[in-house]
DNA sequence: ATCATGTTCCATAGATCTATAGAATAAAGT
DNA sequence: ACTTTATTCTATAGATCTATGGAACATGAT
């Protein structure tokens, strides 16, 4: 007598319901892309290079399996991940995917960036030396997944404007630059320009959500410590206030 | 100017790879057996109700995403996960789909088994409680599973043979129940019925997949250091050693 | 060599998924 | 009330996936 036959199929097709937004190549760049920040349809399709209506269907399937939630403010729909798990479970597939995929490494070092990738400073390593003010900690990714949350102390420089903007770095200082994760390439790519110039750069292992998942204190707005550039401060609406550690559910 | 737009959408072509194994429900579920055991087609076949040849073209597709891996004898051939990583997988995935499905919840929730998932044991107090000897721990996974590995010290009961086989657990001693992992209902199905019989009788936290991945000592082995049934020691060959702890790659 | 066994390959019908244009909505502005 | 703006819904052609029977292949056994 088989056990549960019923209640089982139900489960794995449940579970098959999560497999349904991976399965898609697009679908897995949207939820990255989510893992960093909320954005509008308008944006996502932008961002991916799809076409609004197909990008809103792939957000919809994504919605179905409840990975991502939506917020509306007037007419527009901003879409985010749905929770920190989700977030959680991309890094596993990321893991997953650098684990068994020989062809995923490969991709990664087709791409080359000289050696920036080889000696990557740790987490720990970043803060302590952080509080001794021995490093320059810049996030290279787009300016909104800056505002959505970053590394405290960290000035946004997002790569496509560094070299326009070398000049705000102290050549005696080491910089640390981060980027999305282990599988994305804009903190190597900004390290070898920076090593090409002559600073000391680093990556930081891992990306933002990592540092997150890590329990390790986020902020978020806009607005950075900007020692050089006084910037008169925004608005203000855009400078939601930190919010530190771990909330671990 | 796009960056790396050719190598990244390679990058989650690959990802998605993993992504097509897990859309299918029937994948999720010959994945999740073979997280417990290594199996033949055959074997899987007939646990998940499929036809042999679908079944292959199933395993195809997972080898394809380099989820399994194959082992041939005579004219056989064994499918297992490969590694350590995919079993860590399939466990993220659970975790999502309790975490973001309430249908999940629901779903486990239907197949009433009283209140046997209300208490469970952490694996720190079982371990803490076999060394002072004060409970009998119980496999009640198929006997292949508990063949390709257990927990040291625990006997194999699997669910369909509990009832008959109740005389042999004392009455006196707490029993701890464990199965294939959170989503599986054979050690609470177990504990309903041991304590519908006057047992006290727990589940354990998660199931042995979890406890391998704690880096706690996994035993395998068809032998179990039964205390009544000396049973003559078989032949030797079912009798690997026990690798104890973590391999961590 | 020949046969038996277990598995994979092949072809295919039916189901499901994807991209996309155009219509329909819904919430603000005017 | 209209008009905009941002998004979703609808319909559909084309692509891909699934289950399955039967052929083809290996590997042992006789």
């Amino acid at each position: 007598m088989e056990h549960d036959t019923e209640g089982r199929a139900d489960l794995y097709e449940q579970l098959a319901r999560i497999g349904k937004v991976i399965v898609h190549p697009k679908r897995i760049e949207l939820l990255d892309l989510l893992c960093q920040a909320e954005r509008s349809v308008e944006a996502l399709a932008a961002a991916t290079g799809l076409k609004l209506t197909t990008a809103s269907a792939h957000l919809q399937v994504m919605r179905q399996a409840r990975l991502v939630e939506i917020r509306r403010e007037k007419t527009r729909v901003f879409y985010r991940a749905a929770g920190e798990e989700v977030c959680r479970f991309v890094g596993a597939l990321n893991d997953l995917a650098r684990a068994r995929l020989a062809e995923v490494d490969q991709i990664l070092r087709s791409i080359d960036t000289g050696s920036a990738d080889t000696e990557r400073v740790s987490r720990s390593e970043l803060l302590a030396r952080i509080q001794h003010g021995e490093v320059v900690v810049i996030d290279v990714r787009p300016e909104e997944e800056y505002a959505a949350g970053h590394i405290p102390s960290a000035r946004s420089f997002p790569v496509e404007h560094l070299e326009a903007r070398l000049d705000e770095l102290d050549l005696n200082l080491e910089v640390v630059a981060y980027c999305r994760g282990p599988l994305c390439l804009l903190a190597p790519e900004a390290v070898a320009l920076l090593r090409a110039r002559g600073h000391h750069a680093r990556c930081l292992e891992d990306g933002l959500p990592e540092w997150r998942q890590a329990g390790l204190p986020v902020e978020s707005g806009l607005d950075s410590p900007l020692p050089l550039k006084p910037k008169a401060c925004p608005s203000g609406e855009v400078r939601r206030s930190s919010r530190t550690a771990g909330r671990r559910r």
